[in-house]
DNA sequence: AGCACGCCGACT
DNA sequence: GTCGGCGTGCTC
C-alpha cells in the first residue's frame, strides 16, 4: 500500500463495549430493562417490545444503518423480537425504524421514523446504549450478505479515503433481487489441476510465480507484460494455478471488453463453471445470481470490472488487477476508492489470515508510478522478461520529430509526415494498420506552431484557446486575439487543433482508396479485426485486437498527449501509446510502428526502448523529490472558497500537513450536462490541496473524516449539490494538474 | 438529512 | 389560552 507504513485500524467506530460472551443470561432481559430506567430522562412511554418477546438467547442485534452520512457512521442496536430470532443471523440484511421521530406511539408500538436498510453485524448478549432499544422491523432476508471479510475490508477502505461504512457497503453489496435469491446456486466443481506454465515461461519469475500460487504461497508481483495477445491466457493461468491450491481467485479487468476476453481465456482453460462473470452489462439479476454463486461458494474465481473488486470470493487466495492505468479503476462514487488500493487491502489483510494468505498481482502492458512504488518500497517484487524477450516480442518503434517534420514536405502538405505515409502503404501489403488519434476535446493549451510557447492573452496573460475553431480568443478574460503572434519568435501560427477520428479516416480514405476504413472511438468500439488489409483509425482505448496482430500503427499528434496540464500526462501517454503498439505484430514479423513526437522526451523515450517500468521508476523518482502523489499523499477540499476556509481552520491536520491554496476551479462549459459534482449554476467553487509526507496518509484521512463529521453534525448544509457552505474531500485526487 | 421538540410572538 | 415561527439536537 503505496508508502504508508500505517494501517488503518480496522476497527469499527463507536462504543465497543469488551466482548460478552455469548449466550443466553438469565438476567439479560432484566438488564435491558434496567438500562431503561436509568437513561437519562425516563420516560413512562411503553417500550418497543411491550407484549412482544424478545430473542432468548443474544437479543441484542448490532446494525450498520444504511445511511452515508458521516456522524453516522456507527453500529446502532436493536431489539431482536423472538418471531425474527432464527432470521437475524450476522450478515443479513434489515429493516429498522431510524430517526428522530423514533418516540411515537401507535398500538403499544413505537412508531416513526422511516424504515431504513441496514446490516446485521453481530448478535449481542447485551448493548452498551443507555436507551431504550427499539426492534428490528424485519429481516429482509436469511440470506448473509455481509461476511465478516467484507465488513473488515469495507471499514478498512472507508478509514482508508475518509468515507462512511454505509458508503462503502453500498458499493461492495449488489442491491437485492428476490428472484436471484430464491434460486439454488450449483454445486462447486472440484479444483482444476495446476496448469502448464506455457508463456508465463517467458518471463524470469513467472514459472515461480505460479508454482508459488499452485503451493498455496501468498507471492505479490508487478508484471510487465510483454506486447502481444498471450496476457488474458496469463492470467487465467493464474487464476487456475490458485484455484488448484483449493482457493479462490478475484482479477479485476477496466472494461467489458476485456472482460469478455479474459472470460474467454479462462473458459478455454478450465471450461465452463469455474468462475463467475461479474459485470455491470450483465443487468442487475445475472449479476446479483453471479454475486450470490460466488457468495455461496458455488464458484471459486471471479472475474470482473471495478464492482468486483469487493466480491466475496471464498478462501481468497489471490487478487489480480490489469492495466491498474486505465481510469474506469477508479470508483465516480464516494468515497472513491480505487481498485489497485483495494486490492492491496485485501492482499495485507489477508497477510494476517492463518490460512496463508492472499497472492496480489498487478498487471499491465504499461506501469504506473504507483506500480513502481509497490516494487520500490518491496511490497512487490517485480515480474518482468529480459531485455531479450522483449525485443522478440515488440514492433519497431520510429519517431517522427518537430525537426524532421517541419522539412517534410509531405507533412506540409497533408499533415501526415512522410515516415508515416510509407508505414502505413508498408504496412497494408499485409494486414489491417491501426492509426491512434487522440480524442478530440483532449486538447492542450494552444502553443506557437514555430517555438511551441504557449499562446498567451496580451492583456491578461490568460491561455487562448479557439473554442469554434476560427475565432481564438481569451480563456480568462474573453478578449479576441485574432491578431495573435508569438512573443518569443514572431510566429503567427499556431499550433493545429487535434483533429479527431472521424476527419483523419476521411482523409486516410481518399488517400489509400482500395482498402477499407473502419473508425473505433467513444460512440461505438469495434472488438476486433479480422486479418485483412485495412486503416483502423481509433481513439485511444478503443483499439479493436486484429486477430494476427496490425501490421503497423501510427500514433498521431504525440504533441497533444504531452502538453496536457496534467501530473499523469507522461505516464498516461505513455500507456496509451504502448497499448496500441502492443497490438502489433512483433519487428520480426515486420511489425512497425510509427510515433509522430518529439524522440528527446523521456516518455517517448520509454516507448522507443520499450522501457514502461523504468519510466515509471524515473517519475516515482521525480514525484519524490517534488513531494508530489503518490509518494506524498494529497487531498483535495473542494467547494465554496468561504466553507474550504472555515473547513480547514476547523480542521485538526497532521502537524506535517501543508494546504496548497485554495485557488478557483475552472467552471463547467455552459453546453455540458452538468454532472454530479459539478457546483450549482452560478457558483464558482475554488479547491485547496492538502499534502503530507509519505506515512501520514491515514493520520490526514483521519483528521479531514473527523472534521468532515462535526461539521456535519453543527448541520452545515446538505449532501448532494446543496449550497450552505458544503465541502466535498477526496483522498487522492486524480485531476491535480 | 429528516424530524420532533421547545421557547418566543400574534392571534381567537 | 393556543397556534406556529424556525433554532437546536438526536437518531439504537
Amino acid at each position: 500500500m503505496s508508502s504508508d507504513d500505517e494501517r488503518p485500524p480496522g476497527s469499527p467506530p463507536g462504543a465497543r463495549p469488551p466482548g460478552s460472551p455469548p449466550g443466553a443470561r438469565p438476567e439479560q432481559l432484566a438488564l435491558i430493562r434496567e438500562s431503561v430506567r436509568e437513561a437519562k430522562v425516563p420516560r413512562a412511554k411503553p417500550r418497543t417490545w411491550r407484549g412482544a418477546a424478545l430473542a432468548p438467547e443474544l437479543p441484542v442485534a448490532r446494525v450498520v444503518v444504511n445511511k452515508g452520512v458521516l456522524h453516522l457512521d456507527q453500529y446502532f442496536d436493536y431489539a431482536v423480537p423472538v418471531e425474527l430470532d432464527a432470521d437475524a443471523q450476522p450478515g443479513v440484511r434489515v429493516r429498522v425504524r431510524f430517526g428522530a421521530g423514533a418516540h411515537r406511539v401507535r398500538d403499544g408500538r413505537r412508531e416513526g421514523g422511516g424504515l431504513v436498510d441496514g446490516f446485521l453485524v453481530e448478535r449481542r448478549a447485551s448493548s452498551d446504549y443507555s436507551g431504550a432499544l427499539a426492534a428490528l422491523a424485519y429481516v429482509v432476508s436469511p440470506e448473509p450478505v455481509l461476511s465478516p471479510e467484507t465488513l473488515a475490508l469495507a471499514r478498512a477502505v472507508a478509514d482508508r479515503y475518509a468515507g462512511s461504512l454505509a458508503d462503502v457497503l453500498q458499493l461492495a453489496i449488489p442491491p437485492r433481487n428476490g428472484r436471484a435469491e430464491s434460486r439454488p446456486s450449483p454445486d462447486p466443481l472440484p479444483p482444476p489441476p495446476a496448469p502448464d506454465p506455457a508463456t508465463w515461461r517467458r518471463y524470469g519469475r513467472g514459472v515461480a510465480f505460479l508454482e508459488a500460487l499452485a503451493s498455496g504461497g501468498a507471492p505479490r508481483a508487478v508484471w510487465t507484460a510483454l506486447p502481444g495477445p498471450h496476457w488474458p491466457d496469463e492470467l487465467a493461468r493464474a487464476v487456475a494455478a490458485t484455484l488448484a491450491s483449493g482457493r479462490g481467485a478475484l482479477v479485476v479487468v477496466p472494461d467489458g471488453r476485456r472482460a469478455a476476453r479474459l472470460d474467454a481465456a479462462l473458459t478455454a482453460l478450465l471450461g465452463e463453471g469455474q468462475h463467475a462473470l461479474l459485470t455491470a452489462d450483465s443487468g442487475p439479476e445475472r449479476r446479483y445470481r453471479q454475486w450470490l454463486a460466488v457468495r455461496r461458494g458455488s464458484v471459486r474465481a471471479v472475474i470482473g470490472t471495478r464492482a468486483a473488486m469487493f466480491a466475496p470470493v471464498r478462501d481468497l487466495g489471490l487478487v489480480a488487477v490489469w492495466d491498474d492505468g486505465d481510469s474506469s479503476h477508479g470508483d465516480d462514487n464516494a468515497p472513491f476508492p480505487h481498485v489497485r488500493e483495494v486490492l492491496e487491502l485485501r492482499a495485507t489483510q489477508g497477510a494476517g489470515d492463518p490460512a496463508g494468505g492472499v497472492a496480489f498481482l498487478l498487471g499491465g502492458t504499461s506501469c504506473t508510478v504507483e506500480a513502481a512504488q509497490l516494487v520500490e518500497s518491496g511490497w512487490a517484487l517485480p515480474l518482468a522478461a529480459d531485455r531479450d524477450e522483449v525485443r522478440r516480442a515488440a514492433p519497431l518503434v520510429r519517431t517522427v520529430g518537430d525537426e524532421e517534420l517541419a522539412r517534410d514536405e509531405a507533412a506540409r502538405a497533408a499533415r501526415l509526415p512522410s515516415l508515416a505515409w510509407g508505414a502505413i502503404r508498408d504496412g497494408l501489403r499485409t494486414g489491417p494498420v491501426l492509426v491512434q488519434v487522440p480524442r478530440r476535446g483532449y486538447v492542450p493549451r494552444l502553443a506557437c506552431e514555430r517555438c511551441r510557447t504557449p499562446a498567451r492573452c496580451r492583456h491578461c496573460a490568460g491561455p487562448l484557446e479557439a473554442p469554434d475553431e476560427r475565432e481564438l480568443a481569451c480563456r480568462w478574460c474573453g478578449r479576441g486575439a485574432a491578431d495573435w503572434h508569438c512573443q518569443e519568435c514572431g510566429g503567427v501560427r499556431l499550433r493545429a487543433r487535434v483533429v479527431g477520428a472521424r476527419r483523419t479516416a476521411e482523409e486516410l480514405g481518399r488517400a489509400f482508396p482500395a482498402v477499407p476504413v473502419r473508425t473505433s472511438g467513444r460512440d461505438h468500439v469495434l472488438d476486433a479485426v479480422p486479418d485483412r488489409p485495412a486503416v483502423v483509425v481509433s481513439t485511444p482505448g478503443a483499439e479493436p485486437v486484429a486477430e494476427g496482430g496490425y501490421a503497423a500503427a501510427l500514433l498521431l499528434d504525440g504533441w497533444a498527449m504531452l502538453n496536457r496540464p496534467d501530473l499523469r500526462a507522461g505516464e498516461e501517454a505513455v500507456r496509451r501509446w504502448l497499448d496500441a503498439a502492443a497490438l502489433v505484430r512483433p519487428q520480426s514479423e515486420g511489425g512497425t510502428v510509427v510515433v509522430v513526437a518529439e524522440p528527446t522526451l523521456r516518455p517517448v523515450q520509454a516507448l522507443v526502448r520499450w522501457d514502461p517500468a523504468g519510466h515509471a521508476r524515473r517519475e516515482l523518482a521525480e514525484r519524490a523529490e517534488l513531494g508530489f502523489p503518490p509518494v506524498s499523499r494529497m487531498a483535495s477540499v473542494v467547494g465554496p472558497r468561504d466553507a474550504i476556509e472555515g473547513f480547514l481552520a476547523g480542521a485538526r491536520l497532521p502537524s506535517e500537513a501543508e494546504v496548497l491554496g485554495p485557488v478557483p476551479l475552472p467552471v463547467p462549459p455552459a453546453g455540458r450536462p452538468r454532472r454530479p459534482g459539478d457546483p450549482p449554476v452560478g457558483e464558482v467553487w475554488e479547491r485547496a490541496l492538502v499534502r503530507v509526507p509519505p506515512g501520514s496518509g491515514a493520520a490526514l484521512a483521519a483528521a479531514l473524516k473527523a472534521a468532515q463529521a462535526s461539521r456535519l453534525a453543527r448541520g452545515a448544509g446538505g449532501g448532494g449539490g446543496g449550497g450552505g457552505g458544503q465541502i466535498r474531500i477526496r483522498i487522492d485526487p486524480l485531476d491535480i494538474g
